[in-house]
This record gives C-alpha cells, structure tokens and sequence, in this order.
RNA sequence: GGGCACUUAGCUCAGCUGGUUAGAGCGCUCGCCUUACAAGCGAGAGGUCGGGGGUUCGAGUCCCUCAGCGCCCA
C-alpha cells in the first residue's frame, strides 16, 4: 500500500462511513473472519425498539460491546455481535394509535387484521433508523444474522417456549388480581408500574355499625369504599375488640359486611381500624384471601366505576371519590382529611395511575424457574459485573411473584392457546386450532414484549432448531447492558435459557449504568437538557463520543456525560493523529515495519518500550476485568504525557541529525510504538485508528483484524526507565527556573553539568536539554561551580545555569531553601519508616528496599542544595 | 419499613490484589504561534479523600458506626 499524505486533521466526517462500507464489505463484522476452528465469542445486542431512535443507553452499549467485539476479533477469536430489534408491543402499538387518531380512526374501528397490516407498515417505514445509527457509532456487528422478535424464526421460538412451559405446568390462566393501566386498556407486570411518591389525603370516617354505633377507619381512597367487603381491626385492639364479628355498612349502599381481626392491622396508623377492598387493592386482596371475602369489582376498564358501585356507576375514579365523599359528609359520616404523603403506582408506559382489578390472565409460575437462576449465580456458573449486583439479583428471585404474561393489544405475539366455546376446554397449539370442528377460538390476547426478549440469546441463534449457529455460538459469552433492565430483561433470560436450554444464556453479565446530563440530572425531554448521540457524533465525531462513554464511567455507575469530556477525546484523537503526521513526514524513504535489534537501542527507545509493553501488560490486566475505562485512560496517558510529550521530542534531535544508523533505529521505533498504540485504541475509537493504521507503515490488510498486542517482557528496562526519570527531573528543573527567572521561551542559556554518578550517560544524552528546554550549550562541569547561577539537581546530579544578570541570590536562597525544607520533611518521613522494625520486618522486601533508595536518593539531593546554599 | 450504592480539588469524575509526595478533564494563574499538533506547548496554584472508631508496620483503599445524598424493592 502507497503512503498517503495525512491531511492536517483527520476529517472524520470524510473517513466515518467510508471505513465502515470498507469493513462490512470485507465481511470483519462477521466470524466466518477468524479461522474455522477459532474460539466464539459471542454478544447478544439488546435489541432496541424497532421504531426507536438512539439515544445515549445505546450509544453507551454500542460502545462497550463494540469494544469487547473489537478486543476479541484482535484476539483471534470467531467474534459474533448479533443485532436485532424488538417489537416494543406497548409503545410500538401507541404510535400507530396515535396515527390512526390523527387519520381520524381507530384501531377499533379498522379492526385487528388492518391495524396489523398498518403496524407493519409502520415498522417498515421507521424501522431501520436505528440500524443506520449504530452503524453510524461504528458497531461491527453482523448484519446478515439480524433479527427481529417478530419475525418468522423468533415467532416460532416464542411459541414453542410458550408450549414447553405450558406442558412443564409453568403456564397458567387464572383470575387474580392484577396491575390494570386504565389508559393502555391492558394489565402490566409488577415490573411495569412505577412507585411515586406524592403529597396526598388520609380520608377519615365512620363506619356504620349495627346497633347504630361507628367504627372510625381512614382510607386513602374513599371510593374504594364502595367496593369494600369487610372492616378489619387488630384482634387484640382494647378500642375495638367489642366490635369483631359484628356487621358494618358500606356507607352510602349499606351493603352487610363483616367487621374481623386480622394481625396484619397497623394499630398506630390512621385508627388502627382498616377497611379491606380485594377487588382493588393487593394487601387487602391477600386479607380476603385469609379470611375468604367476597371479591367486589367496582370498576370497568377505563376504570370509570360500574354498576356494582350503585348511584356513582359511570363516574371515574377521582369524580368519584369527590362526589362520594361530598355525600358522606352530608350524611354526617366523615371525621376529617388530613395531608398524608404516600405512594400511588403509575404506569411505566402510559404515565396514568395504575388500578389494581381482579381479572382473568396468563401467568408464568416463577419459583421453579427463578431457583435455576439463583443457582446459577450462586454457584458462579453466571457472573455479574460489578458484583454488588448480585446481591440485588438475589433479594428479587427470592421474593419473585408469578409474570402476568398477557397484554390486552394486537401488536405482539398472540397467545397460542385456543378455547373450546361449547366446553370451556383450553388446550395449546401452535398451528391453528386444535381440530375442525370449529368450536375453537384462539386466545385474543398478546404476550409481553419481555416474553419474547427473553429468548433472545438463543432464539436468535435459530433455537429451537438445532442450527449450526445455535451448536457453534450458544452459550453466548457477554451480556452487556444496563443495570436498570437487570429484572426486566436479564434476569429473565438467565431463566428462560436454563429451562429451556439447560445452560446458562452466557457466563457473565457486565452492567453499565445510566448517562446523566453535566450536573447528574435525568435527560428529559421537557427539561431539555437531552444530548442527542447523532448531534455529538455529527460535531465531534463517533471515536470521541465513544472514547468519552468508555472512559467517562466505571461498570454499574451513573456517568455524567459534559460536553468538555467529548472535545477532550476529539483532541485526543487529534494528538494521535499529529503524532502519525510527524512520524510520516519524518520516514524519508522507510517503511520499518519492525522492532529495531536490541543493541541498536539507544537510551529513550529503550525506556519507551519498555514503558510500551508495561503498558500492554497493564491494559491486559484491567481488560481481564473488564476495567475498560482505567485501561483507556491508562493508554492515552501513555500517548500524550509520555509517547509524545517525551520520546517524540527526544526523537526530533536524531532525526534531524547526521547519523544513519541512529535515525533508521528510532524511525523504526516511532512506527512500532505508534503502531501498537494504533491496536491498543482501535476498540475505543476504531475510525481514526483504522485510518491513520492503514497510512503508516504495517503489516496485514486492515487494523481491525490486526492482532491485538502481546506484552514482551523482555523489553522490560528498569535501568532506562530511571535514566529518563532522571532526565525528565532534571529537564522539568531547568524549565522551572526559567520560568521562576523569567527567561525568554526563546532565549538560548547554557549549562554546566556536575553529573556525579551519571557522567557516561548525561554527557551522550546531553542534547536532551538542549533540545527540551533550549539549552545552548551543556558543559562539563570543571572546577569551582558558578556563583552567578541557579541550580537544578536530582539526587548526585547537578545543573547549573549561568544566568548573567538575573540571578537574584536572595531570590535563589528562597528557592533552594523551599527545595531543602521539601527534601528534609521527606528525609525525615522515610527515617521514620526505616527505624520501625515493624516496618522493616513485616513490609515487603521490596517496597523496604524502595523505601531506602529513595532516602540515598532525597539526601544526596539534600547535601547538595544544602552545598550550594552555603556558597551563596 | 427492607436492601444496595455513593460522599476524593471550585465543578464533573478516576483511583478493584492496602505500599512513593492522592490523579485527570473543565475552570483558575503565569508564559509561549518552539518547522506533528493553539483541537496545541511549557510552568504553576488548588485536596487533613463526609465525621468518628477499629484492623494493620502502613488505610482514599479493609471492617464497624454516624451523617448526608441517591437508587431499587415493599
């Protein structure tokens, strides 16, 4: 491949979709890339809402997946990312409502089959948005496997799942009460209903009692009294024990209820005294339960109140409590209303309170599978990440209720079970009704989209046929998303696949957390404080959004995503890329696409080879727990603060110097360096990486499928590594005294090197200051040190600058004395170490021995300025 | 009411096998267009790591406790 001349910046804009057709049409996204016999590693993409648009949860999942895709194809493995989407009944079924409301129609009015037909037509039309937008944020998935839990296979998977779970007695239909979204027309599962806190009213009241006496209740409701079936008190209650086994009256219908004792009454709260609505209410339903009331029903599906709630049939439930209350007071039967702060549920989709009403539903009988679940953690064959999520997962399988598994829309999977209209009979079959005689109706009713979501790791796999995705890709390895679908979707998966499949869907499950604006705020759209994903990348690019999401949070934290971050790591990107230009401009003619021998090293490349592979080492070390956030930081720190503010300015001296052999070797160790850098960063951002890779001297047809780094300890180099330690001191010194003396940036001083132990080394690598610290002339110390000077030391090694006329000696006694008072305290500190013999006796002989060179270190800087001082 | 996290520089956050003088970005001060980069370079200021107690030779890091803030479940 021809060089290409790199253009100032890397214009992303130009590059973006460019590299990616290049990718997708080399086929990298796909497994088949790696050797037939290589390892899987597989990723599930949580699927988004078919008709959905990016928002930052996805651009946060694109880019961890993506990264862990990239690491693994690097690795050599057969990397699979299977992308898809999901139906979103809910949400997907409302859109298309609201379009016929707008066309002036309804769903009821077009009837089922044509309000399919139109929501397919829907998905048609907005589907695939989404598609284009993560290929946008540069997801190497593999397209050709996507899937859509619609579809043929995934429908086929559903339904089978639904009879084996049926056949395994795991499926029910019963009448229980269940959580009703008025708005949405359908029950939810607990999942789906949100608990808000809000400033409400304790109604209180008298309860008619025979005999013509009262029993005072309170109630946060009071039109639920209608519905009431009996009045229960605490049985050892002194107020009220007389009352137990007496009747009440409903108020206003003065319908006969029993008054019964139940321990479940909270004597201290309201008046100790609790009227029980089963038909509404989910502790008083268990109450009824126990003591066998009645169920009363008092409202009709838009949860407006119905017949049996006699004179306010037709009223809603809050026109009812208004009215009902009005007319209690009129009949001299309230006490008071006091301000009571309570929860009410809410609906996670539509927004309306939720009503608790006994109805007739699917269910899955949970225990069973939720004890495979808990095992599988428990036992380690599942592993989340962070762990304390764990802890969460077990608190909700251990106190899991039965899934309420059928929504009352048309948009989903619709029940494969079919009812005999003479016998009532149920019976579940998946290609029509059960026989001819045309007595069977099929079930009207929808599965929850979770259903299907469920599956997905295997469904997409081609379960429950015994493909060879399916043989070769399941179980898959990484389930990566967010904490807040941790119920919803991952523990369900983690149940569905161990029943159904017998094996864990995959081994662990990393959890990212939620992205915030700047000051932690939620996004929402009417706070207007929403970053669009596309309007960031479309500004900055997608490598600097991605490298922000990726070392902006850690696993399981809420990140706080700042605008500054993301110009941070498109400036970043840019350092790489100047880096890749200066080494460009400077190969001449050679394309080294190898180390350079060992003894042709000279000091910097030695010590930035080895700073190089302690960096592999490292980013190894922190993906080997999937810390991707410190490994990136730890990689650009690398870049910046040592590959380019160090080596590259020591290289520009050999470089634009005489000697062959010297530029060839650092040339070659300018690419290698860079290079590496290039495979260490591709999976946080592939776009520029991948560019800047294919105009640099390498080997192989793209980065993407370069082989990810190995630590080569041998280039592990103590010795250099102090070395430039001590240049860098040495260098920081002398720029530090120009500043404090304010020499011109470009005026060019001279130096008189007192090199104590280090004379070999500081007298060959001398051009290091005069080149990073405009140094003019450096010079062998000989004889008495100058007067007239600053001085600058590290340990034996002492520098000093003749600077004629602006030395102030008072000022450099300041100076010097600061320096000494520093260097005392940290004497002083390590003696104090040292004497401890606990310290000395039970600390890691290392960490002793570092302990002690640092104090031959610090005092031989501290004889040294303390020398000086003395001359002045 | 139960559970789980969090509290580190002015702001937003890293710091996961306990071990140099606790780091970064933004902001702030001073100085620089030094032929890869002003999307940059150089030099700085700024923190008793929420309070208290404990374990340890050694604690931002482990344990207990209190406070504050947040999330989940009921």
């Amino acid at each position: 491949m021809t060089k290409r001349e790199l253009t100032q910046n890397f214009d992303f804009k130009e590059a973006e979709e460019r590299l990616y057709e290049w990718w997708l049409s080399n086929g990298y996204f796909k497994p088949e890339i790696a050797s037939s016999d290589a390892e899987p590693f597989v990723i599930s993409m949580p699927p988004p809402n078919v008709t959905g648009a990016l928002h930052n949860g996805h651009a946060m999942f694109v880019s961890l997946e993506d990264l862990m895709i990239r690491h693994a194809r690097m690795n050599g493995k057969a990397a699979l990312w299977v992308p898809g989407t999901d139906h979103a009944g809910i949400a997907t079924q409302l859109q298309v409502e609201k379009m016929l409301r707008d066309n002036g129609t309804s769903r009821e009015e077009i009837g089922r089959e044509a309000f399919l037909d139109a929501t397919w037509e829907w998905t048609e039309k907005y589907g695939g948005r989404i598609q284009k937008q993560l290929q946008r944020l540069g997801a190497s998935c593999d397209w050709d496997r996507e899937r859509f839990t619609l579809d043929e296979g995934l429908s086929r998977a559903v339904g089978e799942a639904f009879v084996r779970l049926w056949n395994d007695g795991l499926i029910y239909k019963g009448v229980r009460l269940i959580n009703w979204s008025p708005g949405l027309q359908t029950a939810v599962s607990d999942l789906e209903v949100e608990n808000e806190k809000i400033q409400g009213k304790l109604y209180y009241f008298r309860y008619p009692v025979e005999g013509g006496e009262f029993l005072p209740v309170a109630t946060t409701r009071p039109e639920t009294i209608l519905g009431d079936t009996a009045v229960c008190v605490h049985p050892e209650d002194e107020r009220y024990k007389r009352f137990i086994g007496k009747k009440a009256y409903v108020p206003m219908l003065n319908r006969e209820i029993p008054i019964i004792a139940d321990e479940y009454v909270d004597r201290e709260f309201g008046t100790g005294a609790l009227k029980i609505t089963p038909g509404h209410d989910f502790n008083d339903y268990e109450i009824g339960l126990r003591h066998n009331l009645d169920i009363i029903n008092i409202m009709n599906k838009d949860a407006t109140l119905n017949e049996n709630a006699g004179p306010y049939a037709g009223l809603n439930r809050f026109e009812a409590r208004e009215k009902l209350w009005a007319d209690m007071t009129e009949a001299g039967l309230t006490i008071e209303v006091k301000p009571h702060e309570m929860t009410v549920p809410i609906s996670q989709r539509g927004g309306e309170i939720i009503e608790p009403m006994v109805s007739e539903q699917w269910f899955v009988k949970m225990k069973p599978l939720a004890e495979k679940a808990l095992q599988a953690v428990r036992e380690g064959h599942i592993r989340i990440v962070p762990e304390h999520f764990e802890k969460v997962y077990f608190h909700w399988l251990e106190n899991i209720e039965d899934w309420c598994i059928s929504r009352q829309l048309w948009w989903g999977h619709r029940i494969p079970a079919w009812t005999n209209t003479e016998s009532g009979e149920i019976k579940v079959n998946l290609d029509g009704p059960p026989d001819d005689s045309g007595k069977w109706e099929q079930d009207p009713d929808v599965l929850d989209t979770w259903f299907s979501s469920a599956l997905w790791p295997f469904s997409t796999l081609g379960w429950p046929d015994e493909t060879p995705d399916l043989q070769r890709f399941y179980p898959t390895d990484i389930m990566e998303t967010g904490y807040d679908i941790l119920f919803f979707w991952v523990a369900r998966m983690i149940m569905m696949g161990l029943w159904l499949t017998d094996q864990p869907p995959f081994h662990t499950v990393y959890l990212h957390g939620l992205i915030r604006d700047e000051q932690g705020q939620k996004m929402s759209k009417t706070k207007g404080n929403v970053i669009d994903p596309i309007e960031v990348v479309e500004e900055y690019g997608a490598d600097a959004l991605r490298f922000t999401l990726l070392t902006g949070a850690t696993p399981g934290n809420d990140m706080n995503l700042a605008m500054s971050r993301v110009e941070y790591s498109r400036n970043f990107g840019n350092k790489v890329w100047q880096i890749g230009r200066f080494i460009l401009s400077n190969l001449e003619d050679e394309e080294p696409t190898d180390v350079p021998q060992k003894p042709d090293l000279d000091l910097p490349s030695r010590w930035i080879l080895s700073r190089l592979n302690r960096l592999i080492e490292t980013v190894d070390r922190l993906f080997a727990t999937y810390q991707y956030g410190e490994a990136g930081r730890q990689i650009l720190s690398f870049v910046w603060d040592e590959f380019a503010d160090w080596y590259v300015e020591m290289s520009k001296h050999v470089l634009y110097g005489s000697n062959a052999q010297a530029k060839s070797s650092t040339r070659a160790t300018l690419v290698h360096v860079l290079e590496t850098c290039l495979r260490l960063l591709h999976p946080y951002i592939p776009f520029i990486t991948e560019e800047l890779w294919q105009a640099i001297p390498h080997q192989g047809e793209a980065l993407i499928i370069a082989q990810w780094p190995k630590a080569d300890t041998s280039y592990f180099d103590e010795e250099a590594e102090e070395l430039i330690e001590t240049f860098k001191e040495l260098v920081v010194g002398i720029r530090n005294v120009r500043n404090e003396y304010k020499v011109e940036p470009s005026k060019r001083i001279n130096a008189l090197i007192d090199p104590g132990s280090l004379k070999d080394v500081l007298t060959e690598y001398s051009y290091i200051f005069s080149r990073l610290c405009n140094v003019h002339d450096v010079d062998l110390l000989n004889g008495e040190a100058p007067t007239n000077a600053a001085v600058v030391v590290s340990a034996d090694t002492k520098i000093y600058l003749p600077l004629a006329g602006m030395i102030d000696l008072e000022a450099e006694r300041k100076r010097l004395e600061k320096e000494r008072n520093e260097l005392a305290a940290q004497i002083e500190r390590i003696k104090q170490l040292l004497a401890n013999e606990n310290f000395v006796t039970r600390a890691k002989p290392e960490v002793v021995q570092r302990e002690r060179e640092r104090l031959a270190e610090f005092e031989a800087s501290y004889q040294a300025v303390e020398e000086r001082l003395s001359m002045l």
